[in-house]
RNA sequence: UGCACAUUGGCGUAGUUGGUAGCGCACAGGGCUCAUAACUCUGGGGUCGCAGGUUCGAAUCCUGCAUGUGCAACCA
């Protein structure tokens, strides 16, 4: 494997037209953290650039959606985002956004550049127009019948219903979903990159030479594609929210957001340097010392070939980041490509698939509003589920039981029987060690060997599998005090707990280095309590990082037990809140045939009041009423029984049909029917005038 | 519909070139009591989605089928 001198390491930008949910953080910002933080405490050089994505038609959507501007849109979730990241730990060192200027200026560099090279292709097609909204309209925009099944509701672009592929033209009475129009059609000018003129090439780096590094999901997906053949995309769209393209003839129209968002990382990129040069910090929060930093160097990040460029993503954007991305970067022609592209599958949510607009899901600021003090429990919960070769489920039941089985009871115990024990036997401070016993010489053998197996893990992107390194050490731990037990030798022989006790601190200490990567904030508390300064991976292994008389801070609890009331809360929130999201009109019921005026004005419908209602007998559906109708009181059975009781029935105003044939039920003749509405959960409602009538009002 | 990935004990999963299937949780029993009744040891439990095939030998390679997810559409 090649050595390289420098990382760069980005993780998706989170599209700014709402909040982001743990599925997010566990598809990338969870990983590529971890990863960071390792090369990070191992001395690498290393930037972790990221930022919010602000371009495209979505975010105009959602700022009609929201009843404000899309700029009130961006700044909204921008912050959100980025407040919830920051309260995670992901430790980014620039968290930028596309909207700034120096964003705009690099994406149009980038562009102008294809553009000069005549890498770009010019076509002007006709596409539909919506003349009220004043917009093209994207083919998902647009609906109408299926030509080929009938299907009313057919996309621009699929038919739902019977899966064949359309083109907005084949549909029959199209119309734009935003006013209901039928759209015109209109001639518009776009520019086109010819994927296809780079299939030789891709078939060479991707399908070559990353046939052994790259995941089989990312492998598979960008074989798929090449080998179904690429064809020209267009990188411009109609559109007034974007980057302008920087043409004298385009006037309206804006890059492609996914030719702008990834270009997103070298901007970040630039700001950094200047932001950090400058001593202007805007957005810019080195986690680490940049000796003798030049506006310039962003170049070193991005074109040096001692450089490892690293995308982490979720399986979504893999054409993106392993296709399209690398064919603009290569087009150019002085940017280095993805090393690797370690794009994670989703991670599921108590059985079903996550998702902020149904309502299923734990959105990040969700999870910190309710567990302000536990983001390390959030972290090792999705490490330890992290979604490497398939979709994986997140559960609150599993949360509760990784906090309570692994966090408390393995990793918090073990340091806090290991503090505990040498404040007790040897006043809080390092005891020395004496001649090692062959268990000893075990365990700090094991201990060395650790830190070397988790780096390894991390090194090939298996998170999860290094987060179990991690909590192997901490077992270790414990392990050597059930076999040394301490607590009974001492009173024999002290002498020979201090040097127990002086190894299980020296494990608590490299599990600070080690959990700094996974957990930092615990890893902190850590250090604290162990009056250490926060070291680093070259360390890790050591069994010599307190020396004897180190004064130990004081103990506390590194984490506590979830008990079962807040995981039901937890759950029971998540239910309401989809149930709150169900959009309001389901399964409307389909028109019936046309009636006639005069086939209506047969009916007799009028307002009645209810004198007296009871339970009929033997059925658990049916009440009996009694009902002044204006003109008689009669007895009506209704269906409304498991919906109302006959108390509340009485008094209330209804509305009827007074002329329907009488008919016997349970051996009782009812005299008309009352007309109730369903509402989508099958719930009746009483059809009531909106102020009290007389009864016998006729209802017409 | 096409392509890609997935399908392993009750649950969650690992299995890197084919060689007697590992781990965590849960469960049962033992040890210990320093520790947030935590820790530690031992044990039971899987014909690796289904059906074929290649091979001395297949969870692993090939074919077909089923199920799930993603992409394919100007959805970020």
């Amino acid at each position: 494997m090649k050595n390289f001198k420098r990382y760069t390491v980005t993780a998706a930008l989170p599209y700014a037209n709402g909040p982001k949910h743990i599925g997010h953080l566990a598809g990338a910002y969870i990983p590529s953290d971890v990863y960071v933080r390792y090369l990070r405490s191992a001395g690498k050089d290393v930037l972790f650039v990221c930022g919010s994505d602000e371009h495209g038609t979505a975010i105009p959507n959602q700022a009609l959606k929201e009843n404000t501007t899309s700029q009130a849109i961006i700044d909204k979730y921008h912050k959100l985002i980025y407040d919830c990241f920051k309260k995670l730990g992901i430790a980014f060192d620039i968290y930028h956004r596309t909207s700034e200027q120096i964003h705009h200026e690099t994406s149009q560099e980038i562009f102008l550049t294809l553009y000069n090279k005549g890498l770009l292709t010019e076509e002007v097609s006709e596409q539909y127009y919506d003349d009220e909204a004043n917009v093209f309209l994207a083919d998902r925009y647009i609906v109408g019948t299926c030509p080929k099944c009938g299907n009313p509701n057919a996309y621009g672009d699929q038919c739902e219903k019977c899966g064949s592929t359309l083109s907005p033209r084949e549909l029959i009475n199209p119309k734009s979903t935003l006013t209901g129009k039928a759209p015109v059609l209109r001639e518009t000018k776009h520019w086109y990159l010819p994927l296809q003129n780079y299939e030789g090439w891709l078939q060479e780096w991707i399908l070559k030479e990353h046939a052994d590094d790259w995941k089989a999901n990312v492998y598979g997906q960008c074989k798929s594609w090449i080998d179904a053949g690429l064809q020209a995309r267009a990188m411009t769209r109609d559109l007034d929210w974007g980057i302008k393209v920087p043409l004298p003839d385009a006037e309206g129209k804006v890059l492609y957001v996914w030719f702008d968002a990834p270009i997103g990382y070298v901007s970040a990129t630039r700001a950094f340097f200047q932001e950090i040069t400058s001593g202007k910090i805007k957005y810019a929060q080195p986690q680490r010392e940049f000796k003798n930093a030049k506006a310039d160097d962003w170049k070193t990040y991005w074109q040096d070939p001692e450089t490892k460029l690293v995308h982490f993503i979720g399986k979504d954007n893999i054409v993106f980041h392993c296709i399209i991305f690398p064919i603009i970067l290569k087009a150019h022609g002085e940017f280095i490509l993805p090393d690797n592209v370690p794009a994670n599958e989703f991670m599921n949510l108590e059985g079903d698939k996550m998702s902020t607009s149904r309502g299923w899901s734990i959105e990040m600021h969700e999870y910190i509003e309710d567990f302000p003090d536990k983001p390390d429990v959030l972290r090792y919960c999705l490490l330890a589920n992290l979604p490497e070769s398939k979709d994986s489920e997140f559960t609150w039941k599993d949360f509760q039981s990784r906090n309570n089985n692994e966090l408390v009871a393995i990793l918090g115990n073990f340091i806090n029987r290991a503090l505990v024990l040498t404040q007790k036997y040897f006043d809080n401070k390092v005891p020395a060690r004496g001649t090692l016993q062959p268990v000893d010489e075990e365990v700090i053998r094991a201990l060395k060997e650790h830190p070397r197996t988790i780096a390894a893990s991390i090194e090939q992107y298996r998170f999860r599998e290094a987060t179990a390194g991690l909590m192997d050490l901490a077992r270790l731990g414990n392990k050597y005090l059930a076999e040394t037990e301490p607590w009974k030798v001492y009173k024999t022989d002290p002498a020979r707990v201090g040097t127990i006790l002086n190894i299980a601190l020296q494990i608590a200490a490299n599990l600070a280095i080690v959990g700094e990567v996974f957990l930092p904030f615990s890893a902190k508390k850590i250090n604290a309590m162990l009056n250490l300064e926060t070291k680093g991976w070259s360390d890790a292994g050591s069994d010599a990082l307190l020396n004897p008389t180190h004064p130990l801070g004081a103990a506390a609890l590194l984490f506590e037990k979830i008990e079962d009331d807040v995981i039901a809360k937890q759950l029971q929130k998540l239910h309401d809140k989809k149930k709150s999201m169900e959009p309001v009109t389901v399964d409307v019921a389909p028109l019936k045939p046309e009636v006639t005026f005069d086939d209506f004005s047969k009916l007799d419908i009028r307002v009645g009041k209810v004198l007296a209602a009871e339970k009929m007998e033997k059925s658990n559906k049916l009440l009996k009423l009694t009902i002044d109708t204006g003109v008689d009181k009669r007895t009506v059975l209704s269906g409304i029984a498991q919906h109302f009781s006959p108390e509340e029935m009485i008094g209330k105003q209804v509305t009827l049909i007074a002329n329907l044939a009488p008919r016997k039920m349970m051996g009782i003749e009812s005299q008309g029917m009352v007309l109730m509405a369903e509402d989508a959960d099958g719930k009746l409602k009483l059809l009531q005038p909106s102020e009290a009538v007389f009864p016998g009002s006729v209802v017409s």
